[in-house]
RNA sequence: GUGGCCGUAGCUCAGUUCGGUUAGAGCACCUGGUUGUGGUCCAGGAUGUCGGGGGUUCAAAUCCCCUCGGUCACCCCA
């Protein structure tokens, strides 16, 4: 180690291959259920500016503390992104596309947190969004997308939380009845739950604290409140869920975290985490977003994963393991390594990947290296070969590893056999 | 932002209680045994400002203070 060498900075780590590889894989898998559905791929800012964010909620923590803000040399203010629903529907209505407008996006998000398992100051997310329709059906798709993603991953102890936060026209009389529940049992609260209720009252639902638990549990509940239209609207999207095969747990209690949200709201939680971080992704309804940012009425709905702890829940649970080796050939090069330099370029031509030793390493050292290397088979060049414009296969797996030479114009033919 | 635990080789760790010769092990890595053959075996080798800074002491990986980082929980959230 260096003097004073350099670290990533706190909360940010290094993926480094194998891992990286996993993580893109996931990304792809996302991919194709979201193009399955109909969903274009969308790419916006890493930074926006800071007005953008302020919507989330200024009472959530996003908003107030944990935002990496910086004044540029415009003298503008901006903010490196913490989530990217904010992001997507200002795109939305800069842009004005025909609706609905269903994108979905992947990308680092920034919040200036303590780390903890699962949690990151550079995170990574994948979600969708759909922009312009309030049928119940989007919201459906939208969560059985979530729903068949993470089943594509082969995680099987993933549940689906879901609630309806009510609208408008019947969130301001809950809320009203939920304050003076709490205030009634003020005393009873945890001190952190005293300064919620004032700030949020919704929040105080979430509360982890034990002595908070009781209070909550004979709490009033958003889904007793819902006005009929809400209801209905509700009943909407859980008939489809139904008829889905998607199986949902009503969950009074859900209180999602940013400000934005209406109606329908939804999380799904990995079982086989440990800890409280195990939320592996969660969404819901913004029917107002795009008016506050300045657009159209339009309402939108949508979800975003973090893909770290969607790998940790593979972890937990052993499924969709790392891709083992990335290239198929080795390439062992006794006469200096000029044959391999051309024998690599020959089988990418022929979309093989292949890797090799360098520095003109003794043999033993080279086949140690294709070794490490996973690859299913040697090319073994020495000067034998390559007088004769031949080259030697050797398989390092399997039970025949019994070795062939075969000319240089031949190989690729031999080698597809080897590899199929 | 608050609190607990932890930082010794690339990795996993011993040594820290009670300060005392050149700081160790396993794995990994390199070389050779095997001048055309890996994964096994054998022999040898390289690698550390003991996270960093300051202090106490004749003497600090070990004790004290500060700091940075990791981790777990809270807060918050994906």
């Amino acid at each position: 180690m260096a003097q004073a060498s350099f670290r990533s900075p706190k909360g940010t780590r290094d993926i480094l291959p194998g891992e990286a590889e996993r993580q893109r894989a996931v990304v792809n898998a996302f991919a194709d259920q979201a193009r399955m559905a109909g969903f274009g791929h969308v790419i916006t800012p890493i930074f926006e500016d800071l007005g953008v964010f302020k919507r989330l909620g200024e009472s959530t923590d996003v908003v107030t503390k944990e935002m990496y803000d910086f004044v540029a040399k415009d003298g503008k203010h901006y903010a490196l992104r913490p989530e990217l629903t904010a992001a997507v529907v200002r795109a939305f209505v800069q842009h004005r596309p025909a609706m609905p407008w269903k994108v979905w996006y992947e990308g680092p998000q920034f919040r200036y947190e303590r780390p903890q398992a699962g949690r990151y100051r550079q995170f990574s997310q994948i979600g969708v969004e759909a922009i312009g329709t309030e049928d119940p059906a989007i919201d459906a798709e939208i969560i059985a997308l979530g729903w068949r993603f993470y089943e594509s991953l082969g995680l099987r102890q993933v549940t689906l939380l879901l609630n309806s936060l009510g609208d408008p026209t019947c969130r301001p009389a809950y809320l009203e009845a939920l304050t003076s529940y709490f205030r009634a049992r003020h005393g009873e609260l945890s001190e952190q739950s005293q300064h919620t209720l004032e700030v949020n009252p919704l929040r105080v639902l979430d509360s982890k604290r034990p002595e908070d638990q009781a209070i909550i549990d004979d709490a009033p509940v958003m889904v007793d409140h819902l006005s009929p239209e809400t209801a209905e609207h509700f009943d909407g999207v859980r008939r489809i869920l139904d008829r889905l095969e998607i199986p949902h747990e009503i969950s009074p209690r859900l209180v999602r975290g940013l400000d934005y949200y209406t109606r329908t709201t939804f999380e799904f939680a990995g079982h086989a985490l440990e800890g409280s971080q195990n939320a592996l992704g969660g969404g819901g309804r913004y029917d107002a977003l795009s008016s506050d940012l300045g657009g159209p009425d339009a309402p939108g709905i949508g979800f975003a994963l973090g893909v770290d702890r969607i790998l940790l829940e593979c972890d937990a649970e052993g499924v969709f393991p790392a891709a083992d080796a990335l290239a198929d050939v080795f390439i062992i090069d006794t006469t200096g390594g000029d044959e391999a330099s051309v024998l690599q370029r020959h089988l990418a031509t022929a979309g093989i990947a292949s890797d090799r030793a360098y520095d003109a390493r003794s043999m033993k050292a080279q086949f140690k290296a294709a070794d490490r290397s996973g690859a299913r088979v040697a090319l073994i060049v020495g000067d034998d070969e390559r007088a004769a414009e031949s080259v030697t296969i050797r398989p390092l797996q399997g039970e025949n590893r019994d070795q062939t030479t075969v000319p240089v114009t031949a190989l690729i033919d031999n080698l597809s056999t080897h590899l199929s």
